[in-house]
DNA sequence: CGTGCCAGGTGCCAT
DNA sequence: ATGGCACTTGGCACG
């Protein structure tokens, strides 16, 4: 059996699953009537409420309600989980240092232990990063401006890394910040910030552009850019269909949907749904 | 009854139960043997493993893994989750449009469903936030420096809002921007930026100050702060244990712990744990 | 371990 | 909706 559940346990059969779920490094998930403390880099406090608490091998601990994607209080990887039973409520804290944090989920009742063996690949490859778009632009640096020619990634300076830096048809350096989507200001001050540093290392009058890359750029940025005499190009992301991309057409199966149940933001109720052709 | 579970149930059954779920707006987790398509803003593909899937009642879906407090795949609130069976497989299909994002969950095998009814407060007031800190500043305007006098918070400008706006005891206006922690590269242009709005705004030879305010600051940093003539003060954050605060005593209660199950970051077993002592 | 930065960032609040 | 930014940001890669 792959997943052990228990169903409104008492607390210390509760605490009993715990310790065995720990020691197979299983995946956990207890719900119930809890409060949660958090105390560390912030402070927070949150009273009875019907909860998901979620703990896993690595000491992740995440508590979530029935809204957000965030989870409402966590403890991050590294941590220590630690159950016991005090005060007739089943108490899971979650410890970790530098810095100091302590997560403690108090149930008063709990309606629900479960716990799991997971497996299977973790490491996902996603495309469509800055990295991606950096390559790209690697291989047809024309694409940038005609003439330019690469020198270096991530070439590193007094203020931090430049994504990409080369020269143009002209000889002259180019800093090069890579955005994967639209920018704020915020992006025009870290070019600015590069640009300047190369020109004090290249010697206060050399003649250094600025080139902001990015699929869009917002007005007050874009007037940042202008009165710092540096660029922008818009490029698109490399994301889905672009131009002559490497290899990939991931999903062409969606034609029709019998036997669908559905749900999500307004609750429109699907009513009567078909029976499903299981196969 | 608050929570409803099937374990290995049929795809038919677990759309069934899935439908139900949706209809009484159910927080749900489905664990077992799935491949994981996502396609939006970015694209990734996952092969088979044992996960677990979170489907909130506000659009939420989560697949989670044994490691990591990210989940490895997901699709925000707003979204709308549909299930199928098709190819033998049961598909739960979460979608949103602007961004066009679709998320694909394919269970080979459900090893168990579960839905519950999530309730209670999911508001959780954060003490130690920045806006803690401009408050206590606010209070204390004499902790950032002697005679200094609040004018604004989040003053706009061309740029962007400043945290905190006034004048020192000379009458020149200083341009305060405030981190709960410690603060690199991008914190000082940021200061920068507001600074130099600030000069335009006021005539460009207007003597504006910029106050950087942080636990501490690196070399870097410091060293962009100097060339550009902008200041440091280090405060520390206004959590747990600092001067008079306001009134907080939260945990106090730790003292014995017997009757404890342990686990965590490493593997090392607990072994034999005493029984609990349950109330 | 600290430094710096990307992220499918997410979330909050303003216009 | 877009814009700008904080976040217990998390996560990674590099010195």
């Amino acid at each position: 059996m792959t997943v052990t559940t228990v169903h409104q346990p008492t607390h210390r059969e509760a605490l009993w699953e715990l310790e065995a779920a720990f020691d197979r490094g299983d995946l956990i998930t207890v719900f119930g009537h809890c409060t949660v403390e958090y105390d560390g880099r912030a402070a927070s406090s949150l009273g009875l409420g019907r909860r998901l608490l979620l703990l896993k091998p690595d000491g992740t601990a995440l508590v979530h309600t029935d809204e957000q994607q965030q989870p409402v209080n966590w403890q991050p990887p590294g941590s220590e989980h630690h159950a016991a039973v005090r005060d007739g409520r089943l108490r899971v804290r979650s410890v970790r240092s530098s810095p100091d944090e302590t997560l403690d989920v108090r149930f008063e009742t709990v309606e629900q232990l479960s716990a799991m063996a997971v497996s299977g690949r973790r490491d996902l490859s996603v495309t469509g990063s800055e990295a991606d778009l950096r390559n790209a632009l690697l291989d047809q640096p024309d694409a940038i401006e005609a003439g330019f020619e690469p020198l270096a990634t991530e070439r590193p300076t007094d203020v931090g890394p430049i994504d990409l830096f080369g020269r143009d048809s002209e000889g002259r350096p180019v800093v090069v910040e890579l955005k994967r989507r639209r920018v704020g200001p915020s992006a025009a001050s870290q070019l600015q910030r590069y640009v300047e540093a190369i020109r004090r290392e290249e010697g206060d009058d050399a003649d250094v552009r600025g080139l902001l890359i990015a699929p869009s750029v917002t007005d007050r940025a874009r007037r940042l850019l202008a009165e710092a005499g540096l660029e922008f190009a818009a490029v698109e992301p490399p994301s889905s269909d672009s131009d002559a991309g490497d290899a990939d057409a991931a999903d062409a199966t969606d034609a029709n949907d019998d036997s669908v149940a559905a749900a999500g933001d307004d609750a429109s109720g699907p009513s009567a749904a078909e029976p499903a052709n299981d196969e």
